[in-house]
DNA sequence: TCGACCATGTAAACTGTTACATGATTGT
DNA sequence: ACAATCATGTAACAGTTTACATGGTCGA
């Protein structure tokens, strides 16, 4: 996922809960992670400088001033460019929403925007109804192969988790 | 998967079924990519001729001579290294296997190593059930945070995911 | 002859990992 | 006093993507 700049749009999503330091951050990636994503201190200290540079969050006063610790919060831009990139994928029509995309964004919704909720698990729906597709036709292709057979297996697998994720998102729809 | 070299050993891999040139590695990519791997030509072939200098691989002789096309064929050294490879998660005693490791190996598998692909099967089988042993308890932890609904959702799809896969690998194993 | 596809590469920029470096705070 | 954890960073390296560059072959 190079030139997305992912790491930069989860931080920003993790400062719309509540402002954080550097180290609060690791945390909750390592706490986290298992779903979602994973960085190092050597690529979110560098990160948060240069978020800081371009006006995407600012240190939080405080009136420690003896400790080293630094606790960012969203500006008023850092707060839009993470609306804009959250509706993204919906602006473009006949898009398409992979996984990681789609898992990035779901992440950091509540219960607060069930529009924006539903039409972000129609479009994965309709990626995956694609995705299946095409899938069934490369297995079609492949069950004459017995050379691959492990390929084989790893299209069932794919086939079996697509199709389970539309059965769940489609009743998270109703 | 930084350091680990991945796109060396799925060269490796493919080279074992027939001899290719770069330009075909690539098709193959193109071909299987959505259950597996992708990779410009930028960086295969780079990875080629760093391969030839190593002894991994080595040019197919041609009666062609006016030709650019370099077809490369497995030397002994790059078999032996790429079963080496393949063996690796099984060696340690205590060992996990990720789903990334878990599919690079078995796309190579065919009908032929039926022992080896049940030891990969169920050491895999063994790492989704300590994956969703730990899923189920980070549900019992977000069900109380409704501003974490969309990471519910997450863990909910995970959870349904591993359990597909490992009901699929247990019919396998049988 | 012209466009699609075959065929191989280099350079620059970006993303991500590992190793290194430093020092403060808190609990036992 | 000592260990664990809090806290922030730099440097070097490895892997990946995008843009650029070049030329051959084959069918309509």
């Amino acid at each position: 996922m190079a030139r997305s700049n992912t790491l930069k749009y989860i931080i920003l999503g993790l400062l719309t809960r509540k402002p954080l330091t550097g180290y609060d951050i690791k945390q909750t990636f390592d706490k986290e992670k298992a779903e979602f994503w994973t960085a190092p201190f050597s690529q979110i200290y560098p990160e948060l400088n240069r978020m800081l540079n371009n006006d995407l969050i600012s240190l939080l006063p405080t009136s420690d001033t003896n400790t080293r610790k630094k606790t960012y919060q969203l500006t008023a831009h850092g707060r839009e460019v993470f609306q804009n990139w959250l509706q993204l994928p919906l602006a473009a029509s006949e898009s398409t929403l992979d996984n990681d995309n789609f898992i990035l964004r779901l992440h950091f919704l509540g219960h607060t925007d069930p529009t924006f909720l539903k039409n972000l698990l129609a479009l994965r729906v309709k990626t995956l109804n694609l995705e299946i597709t095409q899938l069934e036709f490369e297995l079609t292709e492949v069950v004459n192969h017995p050379e691959q057979y492990g390929r084989e297996l790893i299209i069932k697998k794919e086939l079996a988790n697509k199709k389970s994720d539309v059965k769940l998102w489609k009743k998270e729809l109703k």
